[in-house]
DNA sequence: CAACTCCATCAAATTTACTGATAACCTAAA
DNA sequence: TTTAGGTTATCAGTAAATTTGATGGAGTTG
């Protein structure tokens, strides 16, 4: 027979309350099963946790260092049953999602602090992946989620569009692409590209598809200091139309003439599988990816 | 009917075993009952830990993160039971220590690093006192053990001797007070007084009755440094006989001749009750603090 | 296809936990 | 001092839990 929880249950009671009989009676036990579970704890343990001797039954002080322990036990036992509740309550244990690399990355983020801001009791797991890779990472891992650009149709598998982006490529009035006609890569090679840091990319063998390849780059930290950065002609790069509506109007950025198209329209898609209904932090996952992509296109 | 350690306990094994059948021949136990632990663990929690549409049960990502939680809740257990065992051993669950603040730190600390380096599982807890305090808290806080210079005899209590200790007041040969003779107390205070730091002493109003009180007093980190400031004539201070005598004898460090006496000797006295014994730790302490007083006494 | 292994289920046996009654003891108030 | 009220231990009987051993359906292996 080895401990068990209940015995330390009435432990932790007893010592509470200040006395056997008072323990029985807010655990609607008779006195007899209190005197019954301390004495099973202490032939367990080896250990004298109570000194009859007077009147009072007094802790002794092995008694309190386990006592101390075992509510250590009762802690770790509460946190068991409270993470099955939550699981009875749909949440899901863990949410895995996946998003492709080239899509912004400041509504992800934004909406990821909120779900973190929460401390929902799913363990939320994002992995940032390019290209193929995408669909890829998301059969493999069975993931729960993906935020993708494009993707093969499969059955059971259901897509919900995210409000449509335009990526214009666009440079400073001042900087020299802007006036110059018909270019072609290796005019844009000859620049500074602007792109964005993704802090999920460790190393430096990955270019997303929105990215030329030129050997200056200069990362920026968000949408708002890259668009200073093209403002200030620090360089050229693609910005979301919406973002720059006002400085193309106004003339002070301009969009370049570039042969191989200065405008890029994608619809970002939630895909997840219809098998299995979404639980409540894929529920929270997908209304706040809505609400944060829907904020980023104003 | 609530958690219970036993079936995380089969949990476990099931686990690690890879089914039901492994698991119940390792616990020594029916098939039955695994499936049965399994089956309450399942309805206590009410979530489905394995799934058993396939040949082998599998583990679902729910019951992962419940095995996951339930394994620490087992390490937790394992703790308890430990702990009571080490109490069986003869371990006591805290020992407290008093200490008279006027006796030198160094072997008392050189004794405690042993004693945590042996990660004992007793919680051992030094108190520092001064003057009469020592004794009145050794009573007060029903401590173990007490390291004094002189108490009063009280029945139920014994004391075991440590080696004298003699203090000399001494200063440099080129020290100004070392040729002067007759020192009284204002002489002392017009020079500085180097001390030993104690890091138990929080405040600074408390002075122990090896210090005159003056105003440039240079608190040394230990008896080593203490000699090196003396003997670069930093001021005048007390030290152990014993590690001064080469100085003494060839004259580079010199008795003082001060009115209020410049030898000081007493001996340590280790007391403790006799009417419980001595615990594993409190043994182990006892010895070492005759060995590193032994060993500091030269 | 035969021999295995997997797990669920059931009745019976066994072990554990609890109840209610009683006794021995202590405390505090009358 | 007596009395009333509170403490815990213990015991026999009972209720509840766990375990066993047997059985059966289903998947796997060679």
């Amino acid at each position: 027979m080895r401990l068990d929880i209940e015995a330390l249950r009435v432990l932790d009671v007893v010592i509470q309350e200040g006395s056997f009989a008072k323990a029985a009676n807010r655990l609607h036990k008779a006195q007899s099963a209190i005197s019954y579970q301390i004495k099973k704890l202490e032939d367990q343990l080896d250990v004298t946790i109570f000194d009859r001797s007077s009147y009072r039954a007094e802790l002794t002080p092995k008694g309190k260092a386990l006592w101390i322990e075992g509510k250590r036990l009762l802690e770790q036992a509460a946190r068991i049953e409270k993470l099955a509740d939550h699981y009875s309550e749909g949440w899901e244990p863990n949410f895995d999602l996946v998003i492709d690399a080239s899509l912004p990355m400041e509504p992800v983020m934004k909406a990821m602090k909120v779900l973190v801001d929460r401390e929902i009791p799913t363990k939320i797991q994002v992995k940032v992946e390019a290209m193929r890779g995408v669909q890829k990472r998301f059969e493999q891992d069975q993931a729960h989620m993906m935020l993708v650009k494009d993707y093969q149709p499969v059955p059971h598998l259901k897509a919900v569009p995210l409000p449509q982006i335009t990526f214009v490529l666009v440079a400073a009035r001042e900087h020299a692409l802007a006036s110059l006609g018909n270019i072609n890569l290796n005019h844009l090679l000859e620049h500074v590209e602007l792109t964005i840091h993704d802090s999920s990319e460790t190393s430096t063998d990955r270019l997303d598809e929105h990215q030329f390849g030129g050997d200056r780059v200069f990362y920026m930290h968000g949408f708002m200091s890259k668009k200073a950065g093209l403002m200030m002609g620090l360089g050229f790069g693609w910005m979301p139309d919406f973002l720059i509506a006002g400085e193309l109007a106004a003339g002070t950025l301009v969009e370049l003439d570039y042969e191989g198209g200065s405008r890029s329209s994608f619809m970002p898609l939630l895909v997840y599988p219809t098998d299995q209904p979404l639980g409540k932090a894929g529920e929270l996952i997908l209304n706040q990816l809505l609400t944060e992509f829907s904020a980023f296109a104003e």
